[in-house]
DNA sequence: TTGTTATATCGTATATTTACGATGAACGAT
DNA sequence: ATCGTTCATCGTAAATATACGATATAACAA
């Protein structure tokens, strides 16, 4: 099969460049850890244990929102943050294609 | 298991990190398909494909290197790139010890 | 109402990324 | 030796990312 010239990139390469992206910093796959992890998972919680101030977190905690890979649910003054299965699922389905493809193992 | 703070990021995590910011751009993730699917594979070859000048593609083959998701091959005045299977392996590996670490499924 | 707590957002500074055209370097061919 | 080919690098501009402190918001408690 010839390969085409790419006038854009298709869907899947980007959805998962973005989720790539989303990883693409130390802090946010520890944040994911740590939100499998633990039970309560309040943004404070996070900060805690990262060499990072609040609104940095803050702005990582956005990053992975925006991909969908975290939920947040405001409860009361707090947002008790969990990781979202659905785009997770998806994620690693992707990534472990574009592996399987790419890498002959 | 309690979770300590994080003065630094794990070694590992930041190299997964690193990986993932080498697939973070869409035309990185299509180059490597490109390079998979080619027998020979020249720079040049790459450009044809890709909607971006060779300068740019140059700096995105530069960075898949960076991370030694590719190798290139001095042949004359031409570079032949291919996929580094060793590195590719060991970030499959990884990429999915995250997902199934991070993701219920 | 006032204060406390938890978090997002603003403002800002710096660094990195992405993109391009132009230039330079390396090699083979004439 | 000169020319064409191939690719990396330079210079540069614009956008994005990363980080922080300060401030705003929202909810509950007193």
């Amino acid at each position: 099969m010839a390969l085409a010239k790419t006038e854009e990139f298709t869907k899947t390469d980007i959805w998962l460049s973005d989720i790539a992206k989303s990883l693409s910093h130390p802090a946010r796959i520890r944040i994911l850890k740590i939100l499998t992890d633990m039970n309560v998972c309040m943004c404070g919680d996070i900060v805690e244990l990262l060499p990072l101030s609040q609104s940095t977190v803050s702005q990582h905690l956005k990053e992975l929102k925006r991909v969908g890979l975290i939920k947040g649910e405001i409860e009361g003054p707090k947002v008790c943050y969990c990781v979202n299965n659905e785009t997770l699922q998806k994620a690693k389905k992707e990534m472990d294609k574009l592996f399987s493809l790419v890498c002959n193992c």
